[in-house]
DNA sequence: CTGAAAGCGCTAACAA
DNA sequence: TTGTTAGCGCTTTCAG
C-alpha cells in the first residue's frame, strides 16, 4: 500500500469478496443484501477501517470544516466567540479552524483569499477595520462569509454587529441614574471599529444625561491593563467621581490605580467597563460591565454562515446578505454602588 | 463545471493552451519555457486560479493541518496554549483545527479514533485524566500524537508535561520564607492529574518546611471563582494566616470572600494561586502565583509534533517516544508580601 | 442487488 | 521541454 497502511475501500472490497462500490453502499447504510452487508461490516471491523475524510471532500466539494480568523486569542471577548462558534459548529457536525490574523490587516485578506483553496467550506471573519480591500474582497470571497464588525449598508456578506453605541450609553446613563456627574471616559485607539463606536455612545450618553464634554475627562490609549492604569493616573487630577472604561482590561487597570492611591470604589469614584468578561468578575470591587453579546454574536455567525451551506442543493434563490445586532445588556456589579451606599 | 464555477488546473491548461501537466509544473516552480511559463501565469491569474488542497491532500497524503483538543477553551490556561501552538503550526504553515473535548473522556477517545480519518497530519491531545482506554487509543494512534499531562512512563506517544508538585512546592516554600505558618490549601478535584499533583505538591512542601499537616486547614471543591469564596469562608475558623489554592481562579474567589471579610491582603493572610494566568494580574491585591509554562507545553508539543512530521521521506527510524517537563516558575506579586511589610 | 468504471483536482512517472 | 496517463480514496451513475 502506497499510504501508511491505513486500509482503504478496496482492501475492505478484496476481503469481504466484494466491489468497492458495495463497500460504499453498506457503509453508507444503502440497501444490499444480508449477507453482503455482514461480511463488509466484519472486513471493515477487522481491519479497523476509517473513511478517508479527504477523498470524500474531493469528491463531494465540501469539506464539513468551517474557518474562524480572528484577531487575538488571548483577548476574552473573542475566546468567547470562539467558543461558542465551536459549540455550534461541534454540533452541526463541522471542525472548526482556527486562524489567527494578529490583527493584521494583510492576514484578513490572505485568508479570504484562501477560501478558494476548499480547505473550508466557509468563513467567519472578524477584522479589527474595514478598509475598502476589505469590502473588495468580501464581494469576490470564493464562498460563503460571515463578518462580525460593522459593515456599510447594504454589507456584501452577512454580518453580526455590535451595539456598542447603545451599549456605552448604557454604561453612562447608569453612572449618571446612581448619582454620578464628573464622568470620565478611558477609551481605546480611535481608529479600530469598537474603539470609535464606543467614544460616540459616551459623547452621546453624556448629551443625552445634559452633562458636558469635558476633554479633561477624556483619556486615549491602547487596550490593556497596564495602560488602564496610566490612563487613570492621568485622569486624577481632573476629579472625576466615576470612571468609564471601553473595555474590562482598561476598567481593571484604572481600578487598581484608584485603590493604590487610596481611593476607595464604589465610595470615592465608581469604575465601569465593557464586553463584561471574565476580567470583569476578577476585578475588586467586582466590575460593573456592559456585555455587548460576544458569545451571542459567535453563536448568530455560526448560525448564519451554516444557513448558507444547508441551502437546499440545486437552489438558485441566494437570499441577500442579512445583518443583525446583539443588544447590549448591562451587568451591574458592586464597582458602581452610589456613593452612598451603605456597603463599605 | 461540476464544482462552484471555480478555476482548476483544467481550465487554465485549457486557456493557456497546454496540457494540465504543464500547469502544475509552472505553478509548483518546475523549469518550463519562457513563453508556456509565461501563458500559464497569465491565464491563472485572469482565471483567480487557487490550488484545491483537498486535491493536494489526497495526491500526497498529507493535508498540512493539525489538530488541538482541548478540555475547555474558556480556561485561559488552555487558551494560552491554543495561542502559543496556533503560533508555532502557522509559522510552520500548518492550519490549525481546534476541538472541544468538554472535558469529556469518550470525546477524546473519539477524536484519537478520527485520527485514522486523516483530515489532520498530527494531534496535541490534552486529556483531563489518563485512563487504560487512552493509554490504548494512544499506542495504536493512527498517526502522530503528543500529549500535553503526565503519561506512564515509558509513554506510547511523545508528552509534555508540567511539574505541578515542584511547583505547589515552590509557592509554598515562599509563603513560608515569607513568615506564613498556618498555611491553608485550596485544592481543586483530586481526580484530576492537575488537581492531584497540586495537592502533592503542597503536601511535600509542607513536610520539607516542617509543617504539620493540618486537615482542617484543606479544602477540596471544583475549579472556579465562585468555588474559591465558598472554599475560603469555609477555611476562615481554621485562622490560616496564608491561603495556597490550586490554580489562580480559586485564588482570586478566595481573595474576594477574605476582603469582603474585612480582611487585608497580605496584611492579615497572604494569597497565592497557580497557573499565572491573566487573572493573577487581574487580582487585587495582583496575585503570587505559579507559572506552570502553559504557553511553553503548547510551544513544546507543536515543536515536537511537526519533528515527527517532518522526518525526511523514507526515514525508517522512528525514535522513541519523548517526554519533557517545563519547569515552574514562581511569579511574586503584591498578595504574599510580609506581614509586616510597609506596603499597606 | 451488485460490479465496472468514471471522475473529483492534482502530481509525477514515463514517453515523446 | 512537453504531453499522456495513472492514481490518491471515495461515491455514484449505469449496466447487468
Amino acid at each position: 500500500m502506497s499510504n501508511g497502511g491505513q486500509p482503504t475501500i478496496v482492501s475492505i472490497a478484496r476481503r469481504a469478496g466484494v466491489s468497492t462500490a458495495s463497500v460504499s453502499r453498506v457503509l453508507n447504510g444503502q440497501g444490499a443484501r444480508r449477507d453482503t452487508t455482514e461480511r463488509v461490516r466484519r472486513a471493515a471491523a477487522e481491519l479497523g477501517y476509517v473513511p478517508n475524510a479527504v477523498a470524500r471532500s474531493l469528491k463531494d466539494g465540501r469539506t464539513r470544516q468551517l474557518t474562524f480568523a480572528v484577531p487575538d486569542i488571548g483577548n476574552p471577548v473573542y475566546v468567547a466567540m470562539v467558543r461558542a462558534i465551536q459549540a455550534v459548529t461541534k454540533a452541526a457536525g463541522y471542525r472548526l479552524l482556527l486562524h489567527s490574523t494578529d490583527a493584521v490587516a494583510e492576514d484578513e485578506l490572505a485568508v479570504l483569499r484562501s477560501l478558494g483553496d476548499r480547505t473550508s467550506d466557509g468563513l467567519i471573519l472578524c477584522p479589527i477595520r474595514i478598509t475598502d480591500a476589505h469590502l473588495a474582497a468580501l464581494a469576490s470571497a470564493a464562498g460563503p462569509v460571515v463578518v462580525i464588525g460593522s459593515l456599510p449598508e447594504p454589507g456584501p456578506v452577512d454580518s453580526v454587529r455590535a451595539d456598542s453605541v447603545a451599549g456605552a450609553a448604557l454604561a453612562v446613563r447608569h453612572l449618571y441614574e446612581t448619582g454620578r456627574r464628573r464622568i470620565a471616559y478611558i477609551g481605546g485607539p480611535s481608529d479600530t471599529v469598537p474603539g470609535h463606536n464606543r467614544d460616540l455612545g459616551y459623547r452621546a450618553a453624556l448629551a443625552e444625561c445634559g452633562l458636558p464634554h469635558d476633554p479633561d475627562l477624556v483619556v486615549h490609549t491602547d487596550f490593556g491593563i497596564e495602560q488602564g492604569r496610566a490612563a487613570a493616573e492621568r485622569l486624577l487630577p481632573a476629579r472625576p467621581d466615576a470612571v468609564f472604561c471601553a473595555n474590562d482590561q482598561l476598567a481593571l487597570g484604572a481600578a487598581h490605580a484608584l485603590l493604590a492611591h487610596g481611593l476607595r470604589i464604589p465610595h470615592d469614584l465608581a469604575v465601569a467597563g465593557m464586553d463584561d468578561s471574565t476580567l470583569a468578575q476578577a476585578g475588586w470591587p467586582p466590575l460593573t460591565s456592559v456585555d455587548l453579546g460576544s458569545a451571542e454574536r459567535g453563536r448568530r455567525a455560526a448560525r448564519m454562515l451554516l444557513d448558507r451551506l444547508e441551502v437546499p442543493a440545486g437552489n438558485p434563490l441566494v437570499p441577500a446578505p442579512r445583518t443583525t445586532t446583539t443588544p447590549p445588556r448591562l451587568v451591574v456589579r458592586a464597582s458602581t454602588a452610589p456613593a452612598t451606599d451603605p456597603r463599605r
